[in-house]
DNA sequence: GGAGGCCTCGGAAGG
DNA sequence: CGAGGCCTCC
């Protein structure tokens, strides 16, 4: 985007500030954070980070994580804050208060405030608080306020809809001098009010400004007409929503095709079929294709079949690379001799590699730390003369831990990024960990830290342009150190991250991660009930609209065709269960259909017996459930050699399915899964576990089935173990044998 | 204190 | 199915 208008308006594009609300305003606080009694070398929790230490506090304060969920009270503390509201605020407010104790978690506004407490004892700020304490540093801090009013005299908004109230105060209030403010959104674009995203705003815009202009967008440049004609009457069907006229002068293009598949796998199969012909047909390339889904799930059946037909492809979102395990633990490695104070960073480290300082001795430094008001990392490095109640032995070895941190510390400011980075890499033990791992899980690890590592070796010396060009008044650093790149990664996502020079591959994503982006041809996948729309959504009607808007942006996203999908069955969390096709392909303006018409013009009438379509004409001979896993390179090139060396080793045995040979259990939904358990145990099918046989358990040995309760797939076995006892096993989960006497 | 198995639970998403 | 928490056993 910087690009593009450096081209309009030339060099001075250089100077602009843009990026998410998040990233400007962490750029605005490593400047003024101590003006609101932060480190300017704060760090920035991820919600991992802040469910781990709510989890933390419901222990000590002796709680029901049950009852209270950490994600559930991250959300509310979160939404709390997206309003504006501090811990005080939240529990002086009567409609917080009172809807918590109705809902029997009275302690709510105390674990906000405890978390908040927690938080800037670490000098660490979560997602929240970036805005949070952003607005709260223009407020109590008029001069700092004043500072950017002057440096931003022109303010511009991208995707309004989808900002949040925090967000559009802090906007508002940096734009309250000159009063240059140019927002950009579409109601039918609303797909983040689940996490606080306000239409609200846009409404709100035009009261608070009164010299205000409004410029409707209603020609489409992007789509053919059939396209724009679907997309408006999927929206029309919407109660709640602002009235425009999308139109296009673009020619009317190819009808939607519904494609329509027995299993998940043989909808890979024909979207992928479907994607190699159009290539050859129109002489398109592999980046002029989408696959978009519902759930990121979905990709695992898609990726299977394009990687068998040889097609490039890039998935984006899932689990990325700083998400993994690997990278995390070297990260915090990175964060606690940045800032020591950090509670998580400590935690997850402080024993990994495994050096003798257990849980209970984390546990009592934590305890101190919390009645003593005193922050991790003086006790760490105090251990030896405050009352901690540790013995002497395990002292010294948190003792050293300190002196090692200590050791970093101290070097960060005259050592490179990747000198410090590689040293503490070897000297906390990791990379010796790792490499002595030598299964292919363990090297893939390996290989992900040296990855990390080489990222930071080309960000230390190649002088790779920071995500934002520094302004004027900031002199690039001389020495890019190991603080600056952890800034520079703390808010970046995988988007950010494409190492791979090849670009010339079918995206596979999110429909949530494809808003703002085009393809020439798109594929929307999956489109049964409960799927999308989610099974979460359909009993409310908000809910079901934002879906709904969902399903418009996905249709939105192609300029030249479309193609739909959906599969009679498919796997969910290990479970083969049967679908019905999505309400939303009646919605569609069926002039704009290519109807596959297997039977007159019916699309829902032709299910069979079996639960799926049966007059379809795909080819299933290539259709199974494969396993394999993704190996952490989510990006396939093309070379079949390359895949089978990666996955060989963690690939399983495959079950057939889908034409005749469709295996026991098909119907059943929600049954346990009929892919075989692959271990060194080989298990019997939970149904063949019935009262009065005997059974052989891994671990348990020989015993005799006494009692089944419960149902599939929550049934319970009460076996009696020889000279163990009675055990009560989940049979979905326990892998009994039957013995045959 | 550490390893390993059992069991629970899962939403889409950004930062 | 898979990740991660937790419990148990050593």
């Amino acid at each position: 985007m910087k690009e593009r208008i450096q081209k309009v308006v030339g060099d001075e594009a250089k100077n602009l500030w843009m990026g998410t609300f998040h990233s400007v305003f962490a750029r605005i606080l490593r400047v003024e954070a101590d003006k609101i009694n932060y480190p300017t070398n704060f760090t920035i929790y991820d919600s991992d980070d802040s469910k781990s230490l709510i989890r933390d506090i419901l222990k000590e304060q002796n709680l029901d994580d049950k009852i209270y969920k950490p994600s559930v009270v991250l959300n509310r503390i979160s939404s709390a804050k997206n309003n504006l509201y501090t811990w005080k605020d939240y529990q002086d407010n009567t409609d917080y208060t009172s809807d918590d104790s109705s809902t029997g978690k009275p302690k709510m506004g105390m674990l906000f405030e405890m978390y908040s407490k927690r938080c800037f004892k670490a000098g660490a700020m979560d997602f929240d608080d970036i805005l949070f304490n952003t607005w709260r540093l223009f407020n109590e801090h008029p001069e700092v306020l004043y500072k950017y009013q002057n440096k931003f005299k022109y303010v511009m908004v991208d995707e309004f809809q989808d900002t949040n109230f925090a967000q559009y105060i802090i906007v508002k209030k940096l734009a309250a001098i000159h009063q240059n403010i140019c927002v950009v959104g579409d109601d039918a674009q609303s797909i983040y009010a689940f996490r606080g995203a306000n239409i609200q705003n846009i409404l709100n815009f035009e009261k608070d400004y009164d010299e205000l202009k409004t410029f409707k967008l209603e020609q489409n440049y992007r789509s053919t007409k059939t396209i724009v004609q679907a997309a408006n009457s999927v929206i029309v069907v919407n109660k709640n929503q602002l009235k425009k006229d999308v139109w296009t002068d673009n020619h009317n293009g190819e009808k939607i095709r519904v494609l329509k598949a027995l299993s998940d796998n043989e909808e890979g199969y024909q979207v992928a079929s479907s994607i190699f012909e159009d290539k050859m047909n129109k002489q398109l390339q592999n980046k002029d294709f989408a696959i978009l889904y519902r759930t990121n799930a979905q990709s695992r059946s898609m990726e299977e079949a394009l990687r068998k037909q040889n097609i490039p492809y890039r998935v984006f979102g899932g689990v990325s690379f700083y998400n993994r395990k690997e990278i995390k633990d070297l990260l915090a490695y990175f964060r606690m001799a940045i800032n020591p104070q950090d509670e998580e960073a400590m935690k997850r480290i402080i024993n990994y590699p495994t050096r003798g300082i257990g849980k209970t001795t984390v546990d009592r430094i934590i305890e101190f730390s919390v009645l003593n008001s005193e922050n991790t990392w003086n006790v760490i490095q105090n251990i030896n003369t405050l009352p901690v109640g540790i013995n002497s032995g395990i002292r010294d070895k948190v003792f050293e831990f300190g002196k090692m941190v200590r050791s970093w510390q101290i070097m960060l400011k005259d050592h490179s990024a990747y000198e410090l980075a590689s040293h503490i890499s070897s000297a906390c033990g990791i990379l010796t960990e790792l490499y002595n791992d030598r299964t292919p899980e363990g090297v893939n690890h390996y290989e992900n830290v040296q990855a990390l590592l080489n990222g930071i070796k080309e960000f230390s010396e190649d002088g790779k342009i920071p995500l934002e060009a520094p302004s004027a008044e900031q002199e690039l650093p001389a020495l890019r150190t190991l603080d600056l790149y952890l800034q520079d990664i703390a808010l970046l996502t995988d988007a950010d991250n494409e190492k791979d020079g090849d670009d010339n591959k079918v995206a596979l994503m999110t429909i949530h991660s494809a808003k703002g982006l085009e393809f020439k041809h798109v594929h929307i996948v999956g489109l049964e009930e409960n799927l999308f729309p989610s099974q979460l959504s359909v009993n409310s009607r908000a809910e079901l609209e934002e879906e709904r808007r969902l399903f418009y942006v996905a249709i939105t996203r192609a300029e030249q065709k479309l193609t739909l999908s959906l599969a009679a069955t498919r796997y969910r969390w290990g479970n083969l269960i049967s679908s019905q096709p999505s309400r939303f392909l009646e919605e569609i303006d069926s002039a704009c259909l290519d109807m596959p018409a297997p039977k007159g013009n019916a699309l829902f009438d032709d299910v069979d017996e079996r639960g799926g379509w049966g007059s379809y004409g795909g080819n299933t001979q290539s259709n199974y459930r494969g396993n394999s896993k993704s190996n952490g390179n989510k990006s396939y090139s093309g070379s079949q050699t390359k895949y089978s060396n990666k996955t060989s080793s963690t690939a399983k045995p495959t079950t057939p399915i889908g034409g005749n040979d469709v295996p026991k259990g098909f119907k059943k939904v929600g049954s346990a899964s009929p892919t075989p358990i692959i271990s060194d145990f080989v298990a019997d099918d939970p149904s063949k576990i019935v009262v009065g046989v005997q059974v052989e358990h891994q671990r348990f040995g020989r015993g005799q089935v006494i009692a089944i309760e419960g149902r599939v797939p929550e049934n319970k076995a009460t076996i009696l173990f020889d000279g163990q006892g009675q055990k009560q096993l989940l049979l979905k989960f326990a892998k009994l044998r039957v013995v045959e006497d």
